[in-house]
DNA sequence: TCTTGACCTTCCAGTGACTGGAACCCCTAT
DNA sequence: ATAGGGGTTCCAGTCACTGGAAGGTCAAGA
């Protein structure tokens, strides 16, 4: 299979599918021509990883979790742990945005938005 | 006032402020010897980029809404609309980690985390 | 006077995970 | 022969810093 459409069935750009290559997370053989060919244990590592970072978990997990799959005697907690982590920080960045959303919705309904100068949005962010 | 006084001050990495001067955000004095000086409006400055910037504006929002904080004859509708679309962009932000959150989560409790190999984390990542 | 150490300066490279674009090769159909 | 739609590599840019190297400046102490 090309590039092309195991970008179709994958659904991951062209481009990021070499750039995976080149950081050695697949390793797809060439035509004489020097064209990508893709297998099917291609095509599986790259759902995989289209899937594994759809649940926003860095490429360096990813790697981790595609070599705990590929492992017969991986155990369990190996994987609970990357993904407890993986959900700590999830739940780190949702708990920053909640705060800025807070304070953000506030100052925006506040914000008379006509076409005077005076703003509390600028008053907060000028606060001493 | 140095620039490390200025870092202690706004709670700014010294590093950070000299980005800042590069992206031309702040324009300090210097002295005979090369050292910058920064003057009281160039705190203020820095403090409103340091506000805007922890509540999530990205550095191009914070140079407009610097822009609009200076102009006396803004209108407060500008702000709101940076302020407005902002929020919406922290919205979708979380509604994706929501969505990761709720997903993992369900996959997290479902796994044994024994040392066994079967999981359910793996499962679903692997799924077609 | 010399040295030490804490400042300050600039400049370059790296981060994460791609993305855009240029320049060029390959294959098929007209 | 050529046009197009594939493919290839490589370089640069994104965002907002951050780390580190190499070197200048200054005040205090021996």
């Amino acid at each position: 299979m090309n590039i092309s459409q195991v970008s179709t069935v994958t659904g991951l750009p062209a481009k990021t599918i070499r750039y995976y290559e080149d950081i050695g997370l697949v390793q797809p053989q060439r035509q004489d021509n020097g064209y990508r060919v893709f297998a099917k244990t291609d095509l599986h590592k790259l759902a995989f990883l289209a899937r594994a970072r759809s649940l926003g978990f860095p490429i360096d997990s990813c790697r981790s979790l595609l070599a705990l799959y590929n492992d017969q005697d991986r155990a369990s907690s190996d994987v609970k742990v990357i993904a407890k982590n993986h959900l700590a920080e999830i739940d780190q960045k949702i708990g920053e945005l909640t705060t800025m959303r807070e304070t953000l919705s506030v100052l925006v309904k506040a914000c008379a938005g006509d076409n005077r100068p005076d703003c509390p949005i600028l008053t907060d962010l000028a606060k001493p």
